[in-house]
RNA sequence: GCGGAUGUGGCGAAACUGGCAGACGCGCCGGACUUAGAAUCCGGUGGGCAACCUUGCAGGUUCAAAUCCUGUCAUCCGCACCA
């Protein structure tokens, strides 16, 4: 088959009859599957995205020929740093090259002929999309969820400029390895930390790869414990956050962060130098360095004194840089006998290490961390584990020193980007209103063209007098925009709200239509999002609920990580390893269907794995192959001839192909579904060879092949089917469905065991009872001589499979 | 350091809930067709002459273990002082 020109022929026509578009009349049949959509930041569409689009494909045609009608759109993700990053190198505008790598992607996706709805398409950086992204920050703002704050940001002095996270590499700068600093500024933030315990307890209705909610869990990191008050000689007070207030009798010191503004009210004169030393020095360590375990603690002594609310202990204050002032409270209290890092500090500084916690089942060796039994700790003593943490928690509370608290990890989300190529933020700054968000009437604010992007130190936007220079809303004064821009990651928050009504001009979407569409039935993507756009979205959505737009929980019920295709030589692929292949030699050699297929059979589609051109050729084989059988059957001529032994094993691959395709497919186990194929095609050969054959039964399952093939090979299996004189188009007839009678066979191989070892194979029939059949076997050739003069201790039998005899 | 995953022929990989390890394919070997090659078709293919051995390694549970348990090694990924 010259599949060029079939794969050509199948695309227009398919365009034509707009055979892949959404029918919204069908909202309630809806079967929503969402790919990822792509980043344009290179050209061209590599081995990755054809990995993760492909397979997907396959599935989603699977639904449609199941019945469902199917919404599978696809759009850019455009905003973003590399496209920025390629400006500043080469000089080209990020418009200009994100337009241009659009249209070669658009026109490659289209070639690769999955039935992407194209009516749908979205792209973040158009002017009709980011209107809503602000809008989106508006109401987010409006609800209390979007706030600024100064915070600290990666600075690059040399490039003098500030840089993403993702840009921070080893804590220097990816562009010109100066080391990074934090650098305080004020900053957008959202309130993604108000929805931290729904976004864990959510993710127990997920149907989510484990290892991904469990990243979500620890990047959520939520802590039980208890805020207890601790009271200083000055009568200055602080609260301290522990997750083992049973151990509150062995505080032997506390710690406040550097950045607590205690530190430099409490501290003595003696010690103020040094403490001021400290505070710099922190300041200047980067923190990734600071946040390293293994790195030696360091602290200093303040110079004062805290109280021990429940023994009246007069403690060191210390200032050191292992408490973050970001979590908990900031300060900690310090107890070395049953802490790790109380005890390494401890032993630096020569505190004292009090034993309070005694070790249920053995020696207790210091620092001991489990939970144990409480001693030295007066009317606590002798309780033990979570008993004595309530009983100190209710005792704390009595005597207004402390209460249960909950933590959490999660830090809100910085959305701020000193950067040009992206939304910019729908905010003015008034000197007499202050912050005024932007009415809703006059979004967009437009992001400008003419702009200096090259990095100097100041967001892009700064620079352009045109775009900075405004009226108040509020008051009509002058005055002056938000210079910054939105992480790109928020555009990527609500697509997936976009697609089922991209063209709405009034509304970002029409809630009646996306709470008929949503949630997505199938999302699949990368496993890197993990802990970023997954999260974000689900925060979205969840906030868009509680504003009442939205009336589900959760934006993607089933969630599918594929893995990465390596180079050759099982590295990444990389342009620097020299370990690149591109899809497009093999699709121009072998066609597009047989290129996605052997992507489905050669790896495991959750796993990936290095590339191999061996396999390719003979997914070709096989197309050919079915190609010569199915035109040989088409022509064959014969009458029905009943179902006689042959005639029933071929029926038994057939149905037993078409159950477990249909499992296969079901959980992206696409490398056996292709292997089942070959087998139904394997055994079609073998049966075509026959001297009798049941020619109208013969087509019949030659026509299942074709159907069954459909979703892995699509414009294949609609060529063949157009020659076999099927009605067009193939997607929209009724896949196969397995007719369980066909599975029922009148005798079944039971592998024999003598004493667990394997010695023969025998048929036994399926209506067979449990006694006649150890009769059966014992009597056997195969088995009588094994077992004559011999006691039978026990007989086992697995129906259908196997029976074991043991002697 | 903590958490998670993976480890099966020469290679890519299968194996439901503990029940015949290696489906399907690549490669290789042999054969058919052919003047010859390509293509195609048929057969064989974990190791060992054999009894037997074999799912990273060492134990254990079980009639039965790739699968469950304990320990151990290797590789990959995520988080990394979160009190």
């Amino acid at each position: 088959m010259d599949m060029k020109t079939v794969e050509s022929k199948w695309q227009q026509r398919w365009e034509k009859t707009k055979e892949n578009n959404f029918n919204r009349k069908n909202m309630d049949n809806k079967y929503y599957v969402l790919e990822m959509f792509s980043y344009p930041s290179g050209a061209k569409l590599h081995v990755g995205h054809w990995y993760n689009y492909g397979p997907s494909d396959t599935f989603a045609r699977f639904k449609k020929m199941q019945g469902y009608d199917v919404f599978q759109p696809m759009g850019f993700d455009a905003f973003g740093l590399p496209a920025e990053n390629y400006a500043i190198k080469t000089g080209i505008h990020p418009k200009d090259s994100t337009e241009q790598n659009i249209a070669t992607m658009e026109k490659q996706l289209k070639a690769m002929g999955a039935m992407f709805d194209w009516s749908a398409e979205v792209k973040t950086c158009e002017e009709d999309y980011y209107k809503w992204t602000q809008w989106m920050f508006l109401k987010l703002y409006e609800k209390g969820l979007a706030y600024r704050k100064e915070a600290p940001v990666n600075w690059c002095p040399s490039c003098n400029t500030v840089l993403a996270n993702e840009q921070v590499q080893e804590g220097c700068c990816e562009r010109c390895g100066t080391p990074v600093v934090k650098k305080d500024l004020t900053q957008w933030f959202f309130k993604i930390t108000d929805y931290a315990e729904e976004l864990l307890s959510g993710l127990d209705t997920l149907d989510w790869p484990e290892k991904t909610k469990l990243m979500q869990r620890n990047w959520i990191g939520k802590s039980v414990g208890c805020e207890i008050e601790f009271e200083c000689e000055s009568g200055d007070k602080f609260k301290v956050f522990t997750t083992r207030c049973d151990t509150i009798y062995g505080v032997s010191y506390v710690v406040l962060a550097p950045e607590h503004p205690l530190v430099k009210k409490l501290v003595s004169d003696e010690q103020r130098a040094a403490v001021e030393e400290y505070i710099d020095k922190t300041a200047h360590t980067d923190e990734i360095e600071r946040l390293s375990s293994s790195r030696e603690k360091t602290g200093v002594f303040i110079g004062h004194y805290a109280i021990n609310p429940v023994n009246g202990k007069k403690v060191p204050i210390y200032a050191a840089d292992y408490v973050l002032y970001s979590y908990g409270t900031g300060a900690v209290m310090g107890v070395p006998a049953h802490d790790e890092r109380d005890f390494a500090f401890a032993k630096k500084y020569g505190l004292p290490v009090t034993k309070v916690i005694e070790n249920k089942n053995g020696e207790t060796v210091l620092p001991f961390t489990e939970d144990g039994i409480c001693v030295n700790s007066l009317q606590f003593d002798g309780r033990f584990g979570e008993e004595a943490r309530t009983e100190i928690a209710n005792y704390l509370t009595k005597i207004g020193k402390g209460e249960r608290k909950v933590n959490y990890r999660l830090r809100d989300w910085l959305v701020s980007r000193q950067r040009y190529w992206g939304a910019p933020i729908p905010v003015v700054h008034c000197p007499k209103c202050g912050v005024v968000p932007v009415p809703v009437k006059d979004l967009p604010v437009k992001l400008p063209y003419n702009v200096e992007f090259k990095p100097d130190g100041k967001s892009p936007l700064a620079k352009s007098d045109e775009f900075m220079h405004t009226k108040c809303p509020h008051c009509g004064g002058d005055a002056l925009r938000d210079p910054d821009t939105l992480d790109t990651f928020v555009c990527s928050s609500w697509y997936y709200l976009r697609y089922p009504d991209a063209h709405n001009a009034k509304e970002p979407f029409d809630p009646e239509i996306v709470n008929k569409m949503l949630p997505v039935d199938k999302y699949i993507g990368g496993a890197e999002h993990a802990c970023m756009h997954l999260l974000y979205a689900r925060f979205f959505t969840k906030a868009l609920r509680d504003m009442g737009y939205l009336n589900f929980d959760e934006p993607f019920k089933s969630l599918v990580h594929q893995g990465v295709i390596l180079g050759p030589d099982g590295n990444r692929m990389s342009k620097s390893k020299g370990n690149v292949i591109s899809p497009d030699e093999y699709v121009s050699v072998y066609g597009s269907d047989v290129f996605r297929m052997y992507l489905m059979f050669g790896f495991s589609y959750t796993e990936g794995g290095p590339w191999s051109d061996d396999g390719i050729k003979s997914v070709a084989k096989f197309l050919d192959r079915t190609e010569r059988l199915i035109l040989k059957i088409k022509d064959e001529k014969g009458k029905e001839t009943g179902m006689n032994a042959a005639e029933k094993e071929l029926d038994y691959v057939r149905n037993n192909t078409i159950r477990q395709i249909t499992r296969d497919v079901e959980v992206f186990s696409f490398n056996t579904a292709v292997a089942r194929l070959m087998e139904f095609v394997n055994a079609l050969y073998k049966y075509d060879g026959l001297e009798n054959k049941n020619i109208p039964f013969l087509k019949a399952c030659a026509k299942d092949l074709n159907l069954l093939l459909a979703p892995f090979a699509p414009h294949f299996a609609e060529e063949l089917w157009e020659a076999c004189g099927g009605k067009y188009s193939i997607f929209d007839q009724k896949y196969p469905v397995c007719n369980e009678s066909a599975l029922v066979r009148e005798e079944t191989e039971y592998a024999v065991q003598v004493n667990s070892k394997i010695k023969g194979k025998l048929m036994i029939a399926k209506d067979m009872k449990r006694e006649d059949i150890e009769e059966f076997v014992l009597k056997s050739d195969l088995v009588k001589p094994l077992v004559e003069g011999k006691a039978v201790k026990k007989f086992i039998v697995v129906p259908g499979r196997l029976v074991n005899i043991i002697l």
